[in-house]
RNA sequence: GCUGGCGUAGCUCAAUCGGCAGAGCAGCGGUUUUGUAAACCGCAGGUUGGAGGUUCGAUUCCUCUCGCCAGCUCCA
């Protein structure tokens, strides 16, 4: 049979012959960096026998295949080593994940940090021992025979779930056998550098009513020093931990006292929250939207007609009783602004018509699920509702989409993930209005040249829509914006408008949030920037700072001028040494420090530091005004 | 909500076997007048998250409770 490797040379092997022979007889050396293969499309073990002509692959760890095979034959390591360390623990499930894996098991105790150490030893002593890794194939019931006779109740059950007739493939290295689609690394010793790194409780089947089993988490890395890479970005994302960096910056809390999931803004926070509001508002009220305002609580049956209470009650805050009736507090916006557009008799000549609030909701969540500011229970939504025609929405959806990026942008986000989520199963609406707006969304972002993956199923239960995700510094993805189309809600309220023809005729509504929520999207550009700023949004854009109590009128006086031109500035007067005011504005990530002693006073000027220790040399304070002006202009110009 | 871990001064963390609750930083007072990431001396700072129990005695052991953390589940 006729071998081809992918971009390379050809030629006849035996039939009956490995992958990996055929890799060897094509002069590919198998090093321990070849980890599996994709033969016609599939990936595979090595060791896998060639029946039939193919073109080969070999896959490395520089590959999404390859890192999985890696992660995977990982995991089976560390339940080797556990199966050899507690004889009683039973083999649940155990896949790879983007950058490390997990194994689930049936155990009667909890694994604690002292077992996490002896087994990751105990698996580099397994890795050491190169035991080859083999396929097996069984037949469904001996596959449940074999497994059940070692006492794998939890294998067996899988088993049992799976469909007759085909293959039940399991993987064996030494005395440990575990049922595995694959494929495999060739051995234990291909697994390089490995650490195992939390332990935590997960449900059989991801299902709470079924029992706890312990799960442990791990990473591997082919050496040491791209493990100790990845370990370092843990740190990093650690040290930005926006609960950390709020506490230390002083932007927020979360207090006992006031209660779960409800944030304070501290001056320092609402500093920077007001430079957001202000550029939101600034920008909307440019692009065509109406600013309104809307109460935090109203009748409950408000939220009857929206359908809340019927679709959303489990994440609402208990309705009070007021003077006879009930009130509820708005875990959202939409009815408010629905009611508004209620208040007229609208025209076609009215849509579109966009109504926009910085709109705070309050949701009852689930205590385990409060998380800083990424998860809370009071949030502001900068929220927007579009009335439009159906004619409209590809239009308005493009609009939307444009000026998403263009906010986004502004914040330093650069990288982007777009969404189309489409009808799920439980929802409402007839299907001609369902193909109607999804095929709107879909040419809205086709008309971008956006790249976007397909949701199917993910809609929301009234209307398909948009989730755009943006990447961080540390490459991490965070969903924010989300645009949605309803048209539930219209026909709950009986919205319409009068068209040309004199009849009146159903709007459709599109519900639309670009940072989601302030409190999480504060949170996320917390860990952007990691608490440094850009000098737009920093809390404290400058400190004049004196040398010695000769220059406390001049650096006060500078300040002033600071200030009256509209930046941020204050002035660290405090008799200290020079070093230790620098050290503390450093702390507190302040752009620039305007350092002003005797020789500053004589010329005029200030010498200017940058943050993390740029000499930008002696400047007049006009010059450092032109600085400041340019410095703190946004990322990307208003359009 | 579930499983596990953790709550000690404003912050970061100590306190042996159940035996007087401590340090650094921050704060305050003083000395120092300083040139680009920490001057020096002193003072003060606590219902050990809360409630109950065991004990001669509880930060320490037990029960309950509140909160936080990791994960699970959930997720407009």
């Amino acid at each position: 049979m006729n071998i081809t490797i992918k971009d390379g040379l050809s030629k006849d092997v035996q039939t009956g012959q490995t992958v990996g022979d055929a890799l060897s007889a094509l002069g590919i050396s198998l090093g321990t960096d070849i980890l599996a293969a994709r033969v016609n499309g599939t990936v595979m073990d090595l060791s896998r026998p060639l029946s039939e002509d193919a073109t080969i692959e070999p896959l490395r760890f520089d590959s999404p295949e390859g890192r999985e095979v890696y992660r995977h034959s990982s995991t089976h390591l560390m339940a080797q080593a556990v199966k050899e360390l507690f004889p009683t623990a039973q083999l649940t499930i155990g896949p790879a994940l983007e950058d490390s894996f997990y194994y689930d098991f049936a155990y009667d105790r909890p694994f604690t940090p002292e077992d996490l150490a002896s087994i990751e030893e105990r698996a580099r002593e397994i890795a050491k021992r190169r035991l080859p890794i083999a396929r097996r194939e069984f037949s469904k019931q001996d596959a449940i025979e074999f497994f059940r006779a070692r006492g794998e109740k939890y294998k067996v059950e899988l088993i049992e779930g799976f469909p007759d007739g085909e293959p039940i493939s399991a993987y064996t290295q030494g005395d440990f056998v575990d049922l595995c689609r694959g494929p495999h690394l060739p051995s234990t010793g291909h697994i390089g550098a490995f650490k195992l790194l939390t332990t935590a409780g997960a449900y059989w089947r991801g299902d709470e009513r079924n029992p706890m089993l312990q799960r442990i988490y791990g990473t591997s890395f082919p050496t040491k020093t791209e493990l100790d890479a990845h370990l370092a970005r843990l740190e990093e994302i650690k040290r930005r931990d926006h609960r950390k960096v709020g506490k230390d910056l002083d932007l927020i809390s979360v207090q006992d006292e006031i209660g779960p999931g409800l944030v304070l803004w501290h001056p320092k926070g609402a500093a920077i929250r007001l430079q957001i509001e202000n550029f939101w508002r600034e920008q909307h009220i440019k692009g065509g939207y109406e600013l309104v305002y809307s109460p935090h609580v109203a009748r409950l049956d408000l939220w009857k007609t929206s359908g809340h209470l019927d679709y959303y009650r489990e994440n609402m805050f208990a309705s009070m009783k007021l003077e006879g009736s009930e009130y509820q507090l708005k875990p959202m916006n939409c009815p408010y602004h629905i009611m508004i557009y209620k208040s007229h008799l609208r025209s076609y000549r009215d849509l579109p018509i966009r109504y926009g609030e910085l709109g705070t909701v309050y949701r009852y969540e689930r205590t385990g699920v409060l998380h800083g500011l990424l998860r809370v229970r009071g949030f502001t939504q900068d929220d927007a509702h579009l009335f439009c025609r159906p004619d409209q929405i590809e239009t308005e959806v493009s609009r939307v989409l444009d000026f998403t990026f263009f906010i986004l942008q502004t914040f330093g986000f650069t990288d982007f993930e777009v969404f189309l989520s489409t009808r799920p199963k439980e929802s409402v609406g007839a299907d001609e209005h369902w193909t109607l707006a999804t095929s709107a969304l879909e040419a809205a972002i086709k008309s971008r040249n956006i790249a976007y993956r397909m949701d199917p199923g993910g809609g929301a239960f009234y209307g398909p829509k948009i989730d755009i995700k943006i990447k961080d510094a540390l490459g991490r993805s965070w969903q924010c914006s989300t645009i949605q189309v309803d048209f539930n809600n219209p026909e709950r309220f009986e919205l319409s408008y009068i068209g040309e023809d004199g009849k009146a005729h159903q709007p459709i509504m599109i519900h639309r949030a670009l940072m989601g929520s302030i409190e999480r999207f504060f949170g996320i550009l917390i860990e952007h920037y990691g608490g440094a700023f850009p000098a737009w949004l920093a809390p404290v854009q400058a400190t004049v700072l004196n040398i010695t109590d000769n220059q406390r009128d001049y650096a006060a006086a500078v300040t002033a001028q600071l200030k009256s031109a509209g930046f941020r500035a204050e002035a660290d007067i405090r008799n200290e040494k020079i070093g230790f005011k620098i050290r503390e504005a450093e702390k507190a990530k302040v752009p620039f420090m305007l350092v002003a002693g005797d020789r500053e006073v004589q010329g005029g000027t200030v010498s200017v530091r940058g943050r993390s220790g740029a000499n930008l040399g002696s400047m007049t304070v006009v010059q450092v005004l032109d600085l400041l002006r340019a410095e703190t202009a946004r990322v990307r110009q208003d359009s």
